[in-house]
DNA sequence: ACATACGGGACACCCCGTTTAT
DNA sequence: ATAAACGGGGTGTCCCGTATGT
């Protein structure tokens, strides 16, 4: 018999893949639940705000997933400049890996469903996550605060949308050029 | 009896709003039709490809229509620098006027369709084209045309990831520091 | 609520009528569902494969019914070539009572959907039954097995063309004098 | 340019093709008049009665053909049995070279439109003709005008089904079995 | 005779959420 | 927690016919 919960974990995971690569509307709940071998008839007894509730769900699990892949990335790295260039890396692998479907797991809902205002939540909150975590990292390596929330915010602003280039383009090769740059820049700002 | 291509041109430019604002997936065409007040019989007479033709026609207006008005405010600009913070400006304001709708004319689409080729193309030109005109205007402005590349791409992911987060913040502030901090990079490269 | 399967048969043999009159595409799914006082968004959990699940089902059912009365009819004729004339005057009234409407319950479905395999699969099926039960009894009457397979397909063949032949003349006498004549060439069979 | 009538013999030749594979409802007016290369705007000059004319007029000169081709068959054959069989070839052939499509120009449809009075009146024209055509062959063969025309209504409807169940069973066996069949009867019938 | 455009309705299919009964 | 069935609205697409302008 299945673990309390581990139906649950399952179609939230299969939502997350689905949502990353399909976007919001494109992805419908039959989908989800036929991926998941999940039982339709308890999909709201798990998630009683139906497909909004599980959207923010999925995208709160994709948001920490990916923070904590790179914090592991960022930890192996000798410095920020390293670690910007890993990143890029390691976003552009998971593109190209998937024939250019995984991009951002939560830049897809968050333009597909900006009108319900707890799936924006929840992607707003994925990204406060990420700024904070760099941010922090960045005063960390000596950057002054003020400084390395802005780097932050250029960082993230700048991959988020090489990733939509990239995915557009087919071609991984925005992903690193701009992780290359943001390197320089950090660099720069690490010197002064 | 309408005038040669009256209602088609409307159609259009009611399909670049929603889609806009909805994504792909969310616009119906129905909707789109209703808005327009154009007659439902006729859209296939007008767009034999369906959703995905009309799409990728709004999208390649959107993106034409978005680079004119860029191009004229860069020529109203003393320098990159000027040019960079008068362009965040006007993608802000445009944010904020909507009620923090107005984003991207490319980005919802190109998430939301990226299984349909022909609009994937037609997102893929419009991100070409802002590249290439942003790089010949910093190639313009003194800038080593290696260098002008690469910062345009960053100006343009950054901007596009910086649309994306005021979005779901509902805060315009991320686009005016990136914009800002674009500014401050540029100013740094025709320095040396 | 409904008793379990109650309103899927319904549906099946409200589509039985209206395919047997209407063909397969001058049938819609939505006039089906309407006349059979069903509930539309259920139609794709009964029949997950759409409107040809449903002929398919449809005629199944169309040529088991048809298959019984004629069954009946034949158990209570004298012999073979009673048999035959019983079953002209069944289908010639089935054609008049319902003002030339309702010919082969197959046959309109068969013509009409032949690119649907597993539409033309239930057609066959129902051929192949109506064949196979015709010639039993023909062979249990005292004929060979091979003339009675023969006959079972010639009296199939004419009664089905004499069906078609009726209706587009609104007359039924084409389908009792090929009965008549059937029943002729039976007797000159068994008497060899 | 072209001359008078051209265009519209070229689309009544494609909708006479397309019907007897789909059926009436299954074709569009706008599939034949691309498929016939015809400018849509003079469909309503040449039919002013629309689909339904056209129709009609494509059931006649189908009809009209196989006639015609039959005609010229019997024509070589040296008694109504040889004819039989003849004519069970062709059809067979017809039906097989088409991969299981081209079957009676009529039936289609006859079954499908037999709501529409003018296509079931040109239906029905069709059928007669056939009879009378074969009733007089039979007739001017020794058989007695009686026996003729009850032989001839069994051959046309025999076959008309044969044909039905050999498009359903994507085999044409049926046919030159049923045909064969026609001819022991119509033996039988002259020796007497 | 043709061409462009309209016009509204119908098509099959699928959506997300709920209800009732286990 | 699961399951079967409902419920109505929406999807993109295509239909046949018409009207206006060469």
């Amino acid at each position: 018999m299945a673990l309390r919960g581990e139906t649950r974990t399952r179609v939230v995971e299969t939502a997350r893949c689905l949502f990353r690569t399909q976007g919001y509307h494109a992805t419908g709940v039959n989908q989800i639940l036929a991926e998941a071998a999940a039982p339709k008839g308890s999909l709201y007894f798990h998630f009683p705000g139906g497909k909004q509730q599980l959207a923010a769900e999925a995208v709160t699990a994709g948001a920490l997933q990916l923070r904590n892949v790179i914090d592991a990335v960022v930890e192996r790295s000798a410095d920020p400049m390293a670690a910007s260039r890993a990143i890029g890396d390691l976003l552009a692998d998971h593109l190209v890996e998937s024939d250019f479907r995984n991009g951002c797991p939560i830049a897809g809902v968050a333009l597909d469903a900006s009108d319900s205002d707890v799936v924006r939540q929840a992607c707003n909150d994925g990204f406060s996550s990420w700024l904070q975590s760099l941010t922090d990292y960045l005063t960390r390596s000596g950057i002054e605060p003020e400084s390395a929330s802005d780097l932050a915010l250029l960082a993230i602003s700048s991959l988020e949308g090489a990733l939509l280039l990239a995915r557009t383009e087919r071609d991984a090769a925005p992903i690193r050029r701009v992780a290359d740059r943001i390197a320089k820049i950090v660099a720069q700002e690490m010197k002064s």
